[in-house]
DNA sequence: CAGGGTAATGAGTTATGCTAAGGAACATGC
DNA sequence: GCATGTTCCTTAGCATAACTCATTACCCTG
């Protein structure tokens, strides 16, 4: 049963060529994240988990606040996922220099030696992947990941 | 097998990049996905039922396993998914005309009115998107769609 | 110093997936 | 043709991880 398939190749902001990548895109992201989270490199670790330490190897330290926005989680979830994570001594909790009501987090030496450990294991992942794509593909994907990015906290 | 396998001891050109990239891609999936999930055009379906339609929509009908293996979900899973469908009169459950075992699932002409509708409504969320994308990026985005879209269920 | 606003957290609920187990329909051996 | 094993969907029970609502502590302005 053939439905419409607008053409990918032709550009131009908000038309149907964007819609249906937008439609792409939404159904790739959703069932791409259920993979994830089955692919998890640390059983002992959530894909937020991991995700909170790639964003706080990234920009350093940063308040629980500021993570539950760069996460698009709810402040209560990131108390508790900050709580797993620093009962796990992977980071450590400190007091705002400024603001007593705030809280600094930051991560450990072990979750640095962690994430390398698992940066490590994904490669096997990736090798995996790799056989189903060709390098021209793994170019639109490199190519791509920043902008997923931007996306994914614009 | 192994045709476009980085080298894993040499560290070679696609090695780095391409872990890095494949960290990027992670992080950014699943805090995209969060996005999706509360971006959601219609409050009584989830995501994933959105998913599954989109998916009807693409390959026509299915049976409620193939709908499970595409979507990677456990068939106890889609079960009830597609009883939810069910019952909102978004798809239409009939038997399996060769092998009475399986059953086969079809979208409405409801589903296909309300998809139309969330159709719409995204256009207004991508037009809220495209004032932070360049064209470049979208093209980039354009051209690592299908991409996912395979990395999704290889 | 009173009052509004913001940060983190605690408690309870909901959503959404899983595993284990079962029943019906097919496929294959003899 | 029937017994056996397999496949498919389903039911039931459970685990996780998010959410909302309410609370407490703190900052800041008038």
């Amino acid at each position: 049963m053939l439905r419409n398939m607008p053409d990918l190749s032709r550009g131009g902001p908000g038309d149907d060529a964007d819609a249906a990548a937008v439609n792409a895109l939404r159904s790739a992201v959703i069932r791409l994240s259920r993979r994830l989270k089955h692919q998890r490199v640390d059983e002992s670790l959530s894909p937020t988990e991991m995700s909170v330490l790639g964003t706080l190897a990234r920009c350093g330290s940063a308040t629980p606040g500021e993570l539950a926005r760069k996460e698009h989680v709810q402040p209560p979830s990131m108390t508790r996922i900050v709580a797993l994570l620093e009962a796990k001594g992977l980071v450590r909790l400190e007091p705002h220099p400024d603001d007593r009501r705030q809280k600094v987090v930051s991560q450990t030496e072990r979750a640095e030696a962690m994430l390398e450990e698992s940066r490590r294991r994904r490669n096997a992942w990736l090798a995996s992947l790799a056989e189903g794509l060709d390098e021209d593909e793994w170019a639109k994907l490199r190519a791509a990941a920043p902008v997923l990015e931007k996306l994914a906290h614009l």
